[in-house]
Parts: C-alpha cells; sequence; structure tokens
DNA sequence: AGCACGCCGACT
DNA sequence: GTCGGCGTGCTC
C-alpha cells in the first residue's frame, strides 16, 4: 500500500494557483470503509467541505447501490479526476481528523500481517460513535502503598532504563500470584507519568481484575481511564477523547484498549500475558501482544509482559535474549505453598466422581468452617448420551456435536449453536428406552454434592447460572461474604479472585483438556490447573489442592502438582521442537465454510494445488482436513495449516490464497495468522 | 460485509 | 395467484 498524504489545499501555494486561475479545483478523497473489500472508493468533495477536509477525517456517506448512509475513512486526499462516475461526500463525521499519519502506518500494518482490508483494520484504531457520553472520572482517595521487596526493585530498576532512555525492549515480569506484580506495574507507570508520558495497562478481562484497578486508581486518582468491553459506543468515544486529548496518565483495558489513541506513550504493560483473551476472535484476529510489540518498537518505548505461566512463545524468547525475563519468586509473607494432592482416579473403588481423599477434605474444610471451590471445566449436566442396546449417540442436528444433557431445563443442548431439543424417552434410531448418561458436568457435580453434603450452602457458577445480569456479581458475593460453603463451577471460577477462607480446591478432572486436539491443549491445561489451584490458602491458612485425574503419570498433571514451571515448560519445548511447532515455526490457518459440503472440499482442495504450486523453501502444508470441528450451524470446515520460519513467506501464500478465492459465493474463507485454536 | 435483484416452494 | 427463501453480484 503506498503512502498517502494529506493534500496540502490549505497551504499558500495552493492557493495562490487557485486565486491566479480563478478556477477552484476539484477536490476528491479515497475512502476505505468497515467491510472485507481491499480497495478504496473515490468521492468528490462537495466545495463548503473543500477547506475542511483532511486525511485521517471520518466521512458519512452513501455507499452501494442502496444508498445507505455509510461511514468511510479518509485515507487520500487529492485533485485526480477519476475516469468512472462518483458521488459526493454527505458529510464530515468530526471537526479534525480522527487518525494520523502513525495511526494509518499502524493500520496499513495490520492489513498486511493478518491480511484484512485496511478498512477494517482503521474500524479497530478508532472509535465508531461520533457522539460521547459523558464519563464520570471518579475521585478516589490517594493511598500509600508498600514498599517494595528487592526482585520488584531490580525489576523496577531494570525495565526504568529503557523508560528513561525511551527505548524498545520487551521484559517479562515471571512471577507466581501473589508475587507482587502489580506493585512493579504501578511503580513503572509511576516513573513514566513522571516523565510526562502515558502508560497503557492492558488486563484480560476488567470483571476478573477488580483488584488490579482499586490498586491503580489508589494511585493515580481519577487520572485513570477504564476501558471494559462492556462500554457503550459513546461511552467508549468520550474515554477515547480523555486519552487523545491527554487528560488521563494511566489506560487501563482490554485487549481493544491497545487501540488506545495516546500521543504521549512511555510504556505498555499486559499483565498475565498467556490469557487467550487478548487475541481477537473475529477480523482482523490480532493478538494484543504481537500488536502491543509492534507499537512499543514504533515508538521506542519499552513492553513489559507478565505472568505466572507464561505462553511457551514468551519464555522461548526469554531464553533466546529477545525478551529480558525478571523473575518473582517470593511470596508474600502471609501465602504460602499449597498443599498439591494427586489422586488416581482408575484406583478408585466407588463409581462417584469424589474420591475418598476429596471426600475426606471437604468434610474437613466443613467442620472447620472454611470453604471449597471445586472446579470441572465442562457445563450441564452430561456431556454425552449413548443408547446402551445400539450405541447411537445423541447429536445436534446442526453441528458434529454431542448434546449435553441439562437437567435443570430438562433439554438436550447443543454448545456451539445453541439447538435445543427436549429431552428424550427411548432411542431415536432403536427405540431402546435405555439412554445412558455418560459424563459429568458442573451439574452433575451439584447434584451429587447435595446428596453427600446436606447441610452444605452449595452454589454453582457457569454460563447457566450467570446467564441474568448481576447473578454473576452475586455468585461471588455470596461466597465472599461467607453465605455459600462450596462453589462449583467451570473455569470461570478459575482466574483472579482472592477468598481468604477458601483452603480446599477440588479439580474433578484434571486431564479433560488434556485430549482437545490442539497442539496448545497441555499448555493450556497447564495454565488453568496452575490457576485454580492458586485459589487455595489465600489467606493465612495452608491451602489444599486435590487433583483428580486418570493419567497420574503424565507431565503435564506431575508439573502441576510440584509447581514446576519449568518442567513442564522444558518437556513441552522438546514436544515441539520434534514437530516444529511455535515456537519454532509461525503458523497461519485458512479455514474454509460452507453449507455445502463438496463445494467447501472442492475449494480447499483448489486453495491446497495453488498454494503448493506455488511452495516456497522451508513451507509446510497440513491438511487439508475437516476442522476438528467439523460441523458448526450447518456450515461444514475444511481447513489447512501452513508453517514455516518466516512469517512474511506465510503471509504471501495465504494472499494467494485470498486473491484467488476472490467473489466465490456461500463460501467463505477464516484467515487466521497465529491461530491460538487449531480447532 | 450488507444489500438488492432474481428465480423457485408453501400459503392467506 | 403472492410472500419469502437464499444464491449471486455489486459497491466510487
Amino acid at each position: 500500500m503506498k503512502k498517502s498524504i494529506t493534500i496540502p489545499n490549505k497551504s499558500p501555494s495552493i492557493r495562490v494557483e487557485k486565486d491566479q486561475e480563478k478556477h477552484t479545483f476539484d477536490i476528491y478523497v479515497n475512502l476505505v470503509f468497515n467491510h472485507p473489500l481491499r480497495q478504496s472508493f473515490t468521492y468528490k468533495v462537495p466545495k463548503e467541505l473543500q477547506e475542511t477536509i483532511a486525511l485521517g477525517h471520518r466521512v458519512i456517506t452513501s455507499f452501494g447501490r442502496s444508498g445507505q448512509p455509510m461511514m468511510g475513512y479518509v485515507i487520500k486526499v487529492h485533485q485526480q479526476k477519476p475516469v468512472f462516475k462518483c458521488k459526493e461526500i454527505t458529510e464530515l463525521c468530526d471537526d479534525l481528523p480522527i487518525f494520523d499519519s502513525r495511526t494509518l502506518e499502524l493500520a496499513n500494518w495490520l492489513s498486511e500481517y493478518y491480511l484484512c482490508s485496511l478498512g477494517e483494520a482503521l474500524a479497530i484504531c478508532v472509535p465508531k460513535a461520533t457522539q460521547e457520553k459523558p464519563v464520570s472520572l471518579k475521585k478516589v482517595q490517594y493511598l500509600d502503598y508498600l514498599p517494595l521487596n528487592q526482585e520488584q526493585k531490580e525489576a523496577v530498576d531494570c525495565i526504568s532504563q529503557s523508560i528513561q532512555q525511551q527505548q524498545f525492549h520487551s521484559y517479562l515480569l515471571f512471577g507466581v500470584t501473589g508475587s507482587g506484580k502489580t506493585e512493579v506495574y504501578k511503580y513503572l507507570a509511576q516513573e513514566v507519568v513522571k516523565l510526562g508520558r502515558q502508560a497503557l495497562v492492558l488486563v484480560p478481562e476488567i470483571a476478573l481484575t477488580p483488584q488490579t484497578i482499586r490498586r491503580f486508581q489508589s494511585s493515580f486518582g481519577d487520572k485513570i481511564a477504564i476501558l471494559h468491553s462492556r462500554l457503550g459506543p459513546k461511552e467508549r468515544y468520550a474515554n477515547w477523547k480523555l486519552i487523545h486529548t491527554g487528560k488521563v496518565d494511566i489506560i487501563l483495558g482490554v485487549r481493544s484498549a491497545i487501540f488506545s489513541p495516546s500521543k504521549r506513550l512511555g510504556i505498555i504493560i499486559i499483565d498475565e500475558e498467556h490469557e487467550q483473551t487478548y487475541k481477537s476472535g473475529d477480523t482482523p484476529r490480532y493478538h494484543a501482544r504481537q500488536v502491543a510489540y509492534k507499537i512499543a518498537k514504533l515508538k521506542g518505548i519499552p513492553l513489559v509482559l507478565g505472568s505466572a505461566t507464561p505462553s511457551l512463545e514468551t519464555l522461548y524468547h526469554g531464553e533466546q535474549k529477545n525478551i529480558t525475563v525478571l523473575p518473582l519468586v517470593e511470596r508474600h509473607s502471609t501465602h504460602q505453598k499449597q498443599n498439591m494432592i494427586l489422586v488416581d482416579m482408575t484406583k478408585e473403588k466407588s463409581k462417584s466422581f469424589i474420591s475418598k481423599v476429596l471426600f475426606d477434605k471437604i468434610t474437613g474444610c466443613l467442620s472447620r468452617k472454611e470453604q471449597v471451590m471445586i472446579f470441572l471445566n465442562k457445563r450441564g449436566y452430561s456431556p454425552l448420551l449413548i443408547c446402551t442396546s445400539c450405541g447411537h449417540t445423541l447429536k445436534c442436528p446442526h453441528c458434529d456435536i454431542s448434546l449435553t444433557y441439562h437437567q435443570s431445563r430438562k433439554q438436550m443442548l447443543c454448545h456451539y449453536c445453541g439447538h435445543a431439543h427436549p429431552t428424550i424417552t427411548f432411542c431415536p434410531s432403536c427405540e431402546s428406552k435405555s439412554i445412558s448418561l455418560k459424563g459429568y458436568g458442573t451439574e452433575r457435580i451439584e447434584e451429587e454434592l447435595r446428596e453427600s453434603f446436606v447441610s452444605a450452602r452449595i452454589s454453582r457458577m457457569d454460563m447457566d447460572s450467570t446467564r441474568k445480569k448481576g447473578a454473576h456479581e452475586k455468585i461471588l458475593n455470596d461466597f465472599k461474604d461467607g453465605n455459600i460453603d462450596i462453589l462449583i463451577g467451570t473455569q470461570m471460577i478459575a482466574k483472579g479472585l482472592h477468598f481468604p477462607n477458601v483452603t480446599l480446591v477440588g479439580v474433578v478432572l484434571a486431564d479433560l483438556s488434556l485430549h482437545i486436539p490442539d497442539f496448545r491443549s497441555s499448555e493450556r491445561t497447564f495454565s488453568l490447573l496452575t490457576q485454580i489451584s492458586g485459589r487455595a490458602g489465600r489467606g493465612e491458612k495452608q491451602g489444599d489442592v486435590v487433583i483428580q485425574t486418570y493419567l497420574p503419570d503424565n507431565y503435564v498433571i506431575q508439573s502441576v502438582q510440584s509447581q514446576d514451571y519449568y518442567a513442564f515448560y522444558q518437556r513441552e519445548l522438546e514436544d515441539r521442537r520434534k514437530f516444529a511447532y511455535p515456537p519454532f515455526s509461525r503458523l497461519i490457518k485458512l479455514l474454509v465454510r460452507g453449507k455445502n459440503e463438496e463445494k467447501v472440499i472442492q475449494k480447499i482442495n483448489h486453495l491446497f494445488h495453488l498454494i503448493r504450486s506455488k511452495l516456497t523453501q522451508g513451507i509446510e502444508i497440513l491438511g487439508p482436513a475437516p476442522a476438528p470441528l467439523t460441523k458448526i450451524n450447518n456450515n461444514f470446515r475444511w481447513q489447512l495449516i501452513i508453517k514455516g520460519r518466516r512469517m512474511k513467506s506465510l503471509q504471501n501464500m495465504a494472499c494467494l490464497a485470498q486473491e484467488s478465492f476472490g467473489k466465490e459465493k456461500s463460501l467463505y474463507l477464516e484467515i487466521d495468522v497465529d491461530p491460538l485454536s487449531m480447532m
């Protein structure tokens, strides 16, 4: 993409020319829109706007045969009369341009890296709203915070050098929960603010990080903008302006906050950098860490990543010395290591999902009036319904997925498309009445726990029990206030929350997510189990973690038990090296989706042959193969993975595929650069 | 991506 | 006879 410049229609030279010839030139603009078309559209600028319009303006104009008003972004202003007929712009959205050439540069990079249109890239860099709803900046009492320990000081000192010298460098703050990462972030932010610059702090989810927010507010009061994912467009725009005009010093937000319009950014901090929420689910499928790296490099500022279980990519780059690793191993004095107990479920006599050990631990906990968390990453009652006489399993009619039985709704639900089917009493295939409920979900755990611990107050937290507004907060508050003895939940309960009276965490089936056909499933399991383990013993008392598994010898489970990240890391890294998966290679996933399976297969094969014919050295194609979730919502899905060391060559291949795909109808091509999920 | 245009099935 | 399904094509 060519660099575009603002037409100097306000500059004296042009004015003179105009005056001399007593003739006004027509002004045209090139617009891009938030749609996948990778081209710009030329519009004529009406006389009254000719003096004002510039690169970076948002405009409203009629687009398409419907003449629907649409928002467009001015990427070029010029005087070349186009050969085709062209419409006039209707109006400007703002008095001043909303993005500058630096943002355009970033958007160009985004569109090239993630293979989206420039319009799609710009759309995520600027606000959608044209009006703002005032946001209230809360006045907060300034509080003193804890002094830093030796490790924290060393980390701060090290990163401060980059801040002072205004140079790009990446750091990894590698420390367990309670090792004081937030304190380091705050000191760094303060350092940056002292120099008159702004600090951008990304967190995986605002709702899960109330403590982090509170701690930042206690230091920076109302000089902080908080960007939730739940903000409306108008509030978002108001915040955007506060940042743009430099009225706040700290920007604290989720993934999309990486596109905050800070003009004097001094540092980017990404907390819990391994979290998947940093990867966008829709086009452009960007990863906030990758974008942060690009921005930090462009602006010459430090990038700080924090995690107790860093992504393999990050730690590997640490070993390669591209990232400076700053360990924080000291735990806060009040926090003790958990007592990790592994239970081999193959040796259990009873058919119950609760082992003898876990049962006894729960009993003990309840008698001491302490709280228990039971974790199972599967909602519903039973994830599989199978006919014991003919072996028929109940699947969603729209997806290639087993239906999950939900006791509370007396329905069978598809967890992918939401399809609901009333409970069946006989097999639709052989009409036998012997339908068996296989496997456990949180609902079933709840039921059985209620039977075993009759007097205990039990609650469940998952997507089903938190559907209603405020339900989420209510359960957490009840638990915090001690009105719940046992909280059962999915990964919703694994993250961030601090409950000092929880002394027991039970993991019902630790190996559940190990079987997912994805090369990252071990990494994810390790991270999730480590997080859920961290929920026990956050107060004064020692915490127990009971991990039930059918694979007690598996290295993931073993490393979770020994709380040894490096043991896991080294073993996992060897596997990745053996199969040349990231961090030893880069990936792009190409997925063709459509209602007609034959067409989908035909198309994916076509793409395969095309890429193979243009294949350059060091690139490997995996597939074509049906995606692990091969049919969702009546859409058949087939995919190709291209793998290689150099991202640029992979992008070129993917670009070729995208161009050849062209205007294919009723078939869709999803391109995922650096995919996090193979599903 | 939207949205209009256009050509075939079950309904007041 | 129509209403509306979604397959196809276009957008300065």
